[in-house]
DNA sequence: GTGAAAGCGCTAACAG
DNA sequence: CTGTTAGCGCTTTCAC
């Protein structure tokens, strides 16, 4: 169409999407055939997989997978769901996770489902009704809908960052019961009598800290205070929270808090304040964000092998996936350490 | 089958996942009676829309999704690419994104490019394949053959975080120039004649503290140090890229960083050398990560509106969706401004 | 307001 | 190695 305008494109391309049939066409064989040369190409002869190969770079075809996903029953996309993405937590898993699966040729589909529960139900509807082919989800707390939803979608399902009794079917985590004990022997450890948490509102976080004060209660230590903030955490919360504890903190005291971000912020509100760290103010965080070992004092942290966490979901996915041996059991306890720095 | 051995459940559910005849059937009504109670509800009589809504939920029913898309051609999806999440940059504008996405019906597909270029087109492919109905990408350099995929899709586009001089289709974000432009203005303001940049390695953050290094250059100013490091920034490098300019910081010298989290380590550096801020060096920033309000000394820094920007964005690829009207030129610049703090 | 027929673009299964 | 046939589960279109 050479009286067309002044298109500025050299060759011509149809305005429509171009399908399987129409390199087909121009390549001369069976849409099958193409089809072939795409997912399985070494059941192609050389000779028309180049034919063909040429056509689809010709026509700028891009497979419809959709189409695709709706015949063979494999959409080549899973799910995955975590409160947030903000929280350098949840981001390590997510990008390790992610590149692991891209690397099989599966997409991650991401979504964020807030702290609140209010929505979940219809979150999940929608990611559902995509028909990934497996499911990550964050947190082991949900409602009786969802696990329904979940477990007759009939799909492989990794719940990540929590380890709880009932597990709907894998998991990667870690008990974070585990975690607040950890914490309250180091810090006996030390001799530490008086101690005080920072947390935020969610379960985890709640977990962490209140198992943290039950042990040290145990072991004879008084609690001079325990602060809760509303989820996700910030630094200002942590800060506001020590400002809030400092008339009680009149003698030594070890502060544990449920993020590196509430512990950065006590930490900076305690030195504008004179008080010492780790002199009179011990301070252990959680998560080792970057935060904690470049800031100044860098910070005692509990270590979380998040990349790893990532790694091993998504290798308990595709092990799943990929249907080598029968069903297995996926659970896999996510190793933690306390890392001693300055300010403990 | 009451022999089948003790089934957990009480109701009978199906193995296999239950389809729109399965819920026709129950509810005897047609496939496209169920399908018009879920999409058009107004079409169809209170009474049958009752009998199908007590079927789906005794059958927990999950439409397809992925058959109803081809169908319609309509995904109800759409991609968004960003190269990370671990930024609190990016993190803001895709929670508002997907928040106002999902509130009109639309699910995003979030996929982490990383900061390689390697392997982006064949990221593309693969968001594209599943023919999403808009797309949002990060930055607007792009290859060629990039380029021609996303203009061959015939979706709506809109570019984030930056604004060039060839939109691809719309465009939200801001010319970075014009950031160190008004760093430079700043801080010849105050009288600064010694300045020094520290930049992450990617085209928009090098945009900004080049054409702020030119603007005080054509001041009359004089370069201390331009130090620049691996993308993503990180506070540890921040620190290093600081410690290797002391040398030269003999006088009263002017820093812009191209990210909060590098300017949050010079500070941090500078301190643990004695350097007095503001006194001797004179620190901003880029982005108002919480951190820069939060730590002490709170420092100067770019706020830009994220949150605005995903908002925006979303507004763009709705309006187009929707088609209220003819297709309309999306293209905004979100609005940015230095917040002066303790560090200048 | 409801239903029947046709087909979205692709791939499984079977032939050749 | 390649092609043909028959759907995947839903929605569009048109008829009633």
């Amino acid at each position: 169409m050479p009286t067309d305008g002044p298109g500025p494109k050299p060759t011509e391309r149809p305005r429509t999407p171009v399908k399987i049939t129409d390199v087909a066409t121009l390549a001369g064989v069976a849409p099958m055939t193409v089809s072939r040369v795409i997912n399985t190409p070494d059941r192609v002869s050389p000779a028309t997989a180049a034919k063909v190969r040429i056509a689809i770079d010709q026509l700028g075809y891009v497979p419809n997978l959709i189409a695709g996903g709706l015949s063979s029953r494999r959409s080549r996309m899973v799910a995955a769901v975590v409160p947030t993405i903000a929280h350098p937590m949840f981001a390590g898993v997510i990008q390790t996770f992610t590149d692991a699966m891209r690397l099989a040729g599966y997409e991650v589909m991401l979504s964020l489902s807030g702290y609140g529960e209010n929505d979940k139900e219809a979150l999940l509807r929608a990611l559902l009704g995509r028909r990934p082919d497996a499911l990550l989800i964050a947190g082991a707390a949900h409602t009786p809908g969802a696990i329904q939803m979940i477990t007759e979608s009939h799909i492989p399902v990794v719940e990540i960052w929590d380890v709880s009794s009932r597990p709907i079917d894998m998991q990667v985590g870690f008990d974070h019961e585990e975690v607040g004990q950890e914490v309250a022997r180091f810090f006996l450890a030390k001799g530490h009598t008086r101690f005080a948490t920072i947390s935020a509102d969610d379960p985890r976080a709640l977990q962490r800290t209140q198992s943290f004060a039950q042990a040290m209660h145990r072991a004879g230590g008084i609690v001079i205070g325990e602060s809760t903030v509303k989820a996700p955490s910030t630094i200002m919360a942590g800060r506001q929270a020590l400002a809030g504890m400092l008339p009680n903190m009149t003698e030594r005291t070890a502060l544990f808090c449920s993020s590196d971000l509430l512990a950065f912020g006590a930490i900076t509100e305690a030195r504008k304040h004179c008080l010492a760290v780790p002199g009179r103010l011990s301070v252990c965080g959680f998560g080792n964000f970057e935060l904690s070992a470049a800031s100044e004092p860098a910070f005692t942290t509990v270590n979380v092998e998040g990349a790893e966490a990532g790694q091993i979901a998504a290798g308990f996915v595709l092990q799943r996936l990929t249907g080598n041996g029968p069903r297995q059991e996926g659970h896999w306890h996510v190793p933690f350490r306390i890392l001693e720095r300055a300010t403990t």
